[in-house]
Parts: structure tokens; C-alpha cells; sequence
DNA sequence: AAATATACTGACTAATTAGTAAGTAAGCAA
DNA sequence: TTGCTTACTTACTAATTAGTCAGTATATTT
């Protein structure tokens, strides 16, 4: 995994996010597990919103990583594999960096708001583009702009992970399996 | 409004549970705004649990108010008075307390989990049955179980309160115009 | 060998947090 | 009028919060 003091701060901030929240946890939530002081993670990330940035940052490389490597796939494919990201998640009890950060957007220092807004609108603009082309060869099938459709997965999928933790673990099936069915 | 102290408590509590999250607000931000001291709200709601579950516990009973209100109305009209409301939510910029209380879950005390969980599995059985209804007469058209579509539904209602947050306004217009096409 | 940069620790701080306990003023009931 | 309840205030506490600053050991560079 993480083998320097910074990738493991940068991992742990990331779970964290995504099982208590941006707002839930500590710098204490941080040192002690690493058994370091508080202060050297101040070092590598002076503030707070500095560390939600970096995580935010970590998780878009990793997604632009994958896309890449999906990219000759078919664009069903592609998206399938975006379930299956979402699916391990849901086994793991973890919810996406979206469904955690959004809804505490308000409370947000303002340089990890434009990150929340810019990974939203990246996450976005690539389904749009997999749902256009998908369309346009007939493996997907649906109706109204790429655009708006694309805000409906991205719901789904955010949602799935939220729903499973409260209501159970089939949920995430039932509705990745009607996600799919309606698309495919 | 509300007249009594402890109305106005729940009031504001439930607007920064909206606004803020459940734990990005405190006491203070409680006691200061009605001019009363933190004991005040203590009195009234010995723990932030209690408070908590007294919020959802109002919205469960305006919520169930609503529904009988529109009991003899067609279902496709029910879905889209509910609809309006997640509308007039987006106006203010405020979340609902699905989309607020779910990502913060695992740190909600027990007793608040519950009550969170009761309001999904409510808002999911009522949703549920609408739909199922509306198909039935024909008024409401989709593949798949009532239940999942419901889980869908609900996963766009409270993500277009998300995102129309981040995004800007159109989004709410977007994923709810989307959302009256698909089922109508 | 000397200077500099990296990655921390030790020891703080000022503010904020949820929560408590004792007291009090006003209204109502017996 | 005495006692009880309601709705607070005053005055706390112990814990936790993000963040600071001066020092230090270890590499790395000059």
C-alpha cells in the first residue's frame, strides 16, 4: 500500500472521510493509529482542508487511472466497471468521496469546495461522454440529453452506497442491477 | 412559525442539520440565534441525540400529514407534490434529512440510527406503494420491482438537493424534469 | 566539513465541545 | 399559603479541537 508517512495519512484521512466524515474526525483520528504526533501531520498538511484536498486530489488520479485503462473497452464495459468500483465499496462499508463530501459542502474551507466542485463536474463530464458514445452504438439505450442522465447514475451509484450501510446489503444489488437494466 | 422555546430549538436544529450537518453544528449555534443559554437546550434535549430524534420524528409527522393530504389524488400527482417539495428545498439551498443524516451514519448514536433508518424505510414503503398504484392505473410507467424504482427515486430526489448545491440551480430543474419523464 | 533540507517530537495554546449541577423566578394546584 | 412543576440561568467541567513553534536527529547537498 502506503510505504511514506504521507500516503498513510493521505489513506487514513480517506477512510475516514468516507465512514465518518469530513467534518467527524480529528488530527487525533490520524496520529494515534500511525503512532506519530499530531503536529507532523500538520507538517505534511498545515490545515485540515489541505489534507481533504489531497485526498480529493489521490482519488482523481486513481479515477482518470482507470478510465485510462478502460478506454478501448465498449462503453457498457466501462460503465460496469464503475459499478464495480462502487460494489467493493459497498462491501467494505465505505461510501464515495461524493456522497461524503457534498452534503457537507457548506461547512467546507472554500479551496476544498472548488476541489468538490471540480471533481463533481470531472466525474460528470466523463459519464456524459461514456453515455453519448454508448449511445451512439446502441449498447446503451436511453432518453433525454447524455448530460442529465449522467447526473441520474452518479445519484444512483452515491446513493446505493448510502442506502446499503443504512438499509442492508441488497440494496446495493437491487439497485446496481436496475441501474443496469435501464441503461442496457 | 413555532412559539415555544422548544419548538423554535427543533427549527433551527433542523435547518443546520440541512445547512451544516448533523455534526458540524453545536449547542451554541443552537443557544445563541433564540437568545437562551446552552443549559436552556439541554433542558429540553438532555443529549444531540435527542435532539436529533426529535427533528426527524417532526419531519416524519409533516411528511405523513402531506401524504394524507394528497391521499385522494392520482399517483403520478403525488409523486409530483412531493417533488415540489424537494423543489422548494433547492430554492433555500438546503438538503433533506436523508441526503444530511445517511453519509454521517456510523457516527450517529444508536438511538438515532434507528429513528434515521425508521425514516428511510418509511419514506421507501410510501413511495413504494404510490408507484406500485400508479402503475397499476396506468398512470405511472417502469421496469422492476416498485420497491427498487423507489430506492431510485428517493436516490434522485436527494441527490438533486446535493448537487443543485454544488453545481448551481438548473441541476435541481434538470434531474427532476429527467426523473417526471422516466415515470410518466 | 559545513550548510541545508526533510521529517519529525515535545510542549504548548486558545477556542470550542457536549454535558452537568445548583439555583431561581413564575405559574399552578392542594 | 405551601408545595410542586416548568423553564430556564449561572457557573462550571473535562475532553477535544485545529493549529503553532521551537527544537532535534538524520539525510542530502555543496
Amino acid at each position: 500500500m502506503a510505504d511514506t508517512t504521507k500516503e498513510k495519512i493521505i489513506d487514513l484521512a480517506d477512510h475516514l472521510i468516507r465512514t465518518k466524515g469530513f467534518n467527524a474526525f480529528s488530527y487525533a483520528d490520524i496520529s494515534a493509529p500511525l503512532a506519530i504526533k499530531n503536529a507532523a501531520v500538520h507538517y505534511h498538511f498545515p490545515t485540515k482542508g489541505d489534507l481533504g484536498i489531497s485526498v480529493i486530489e489521490r482519488e482523481l488520479k486513481n479515477l482518470a487511472l482507470h478510465i485510462r485503462k478502460w478506454e478501448k473497452m465498449p462503453e457498457d464495459q466501462q460503465l460496469k466497471k464503475l459499478i464495480d468500483i462502487f460494489q467493493q465499496r459497498s462491501k467494505l462499508g465505505t461510501i464515495c468521496l461524493v456522497g461524503s463530501l457534498t452534503p457537507d459542502y457548506d461547512t467546507l474551507p472554500a479551496p476544498m469546495q472548488a476541489k468538490v466542485q471540480e471533481m463533481c463536474t470531472g466525474i460528470l463530464q466523463w459519464m456524459t461522454q461514456c453515455l453519448e458514445k454508448g449511445r451512439a452504438q446502441q449498447r446503451l439505450h436511453f432518453e433525454g440529453e447524455a448530460y442529465d442522465r449522467a447526473l441520474m447514475v452518479l445519484s444512483n451509484l452515491l446513493s446505493s452506497l448510502l442506502f446499503s450501510r443504512v438499509l442492508g446489503g441488497s440494496t446495493f444489488q437491487r439497485m446496481s442491477k436496475q441501474l443496469a437494466k435501464d441503461l442496457i
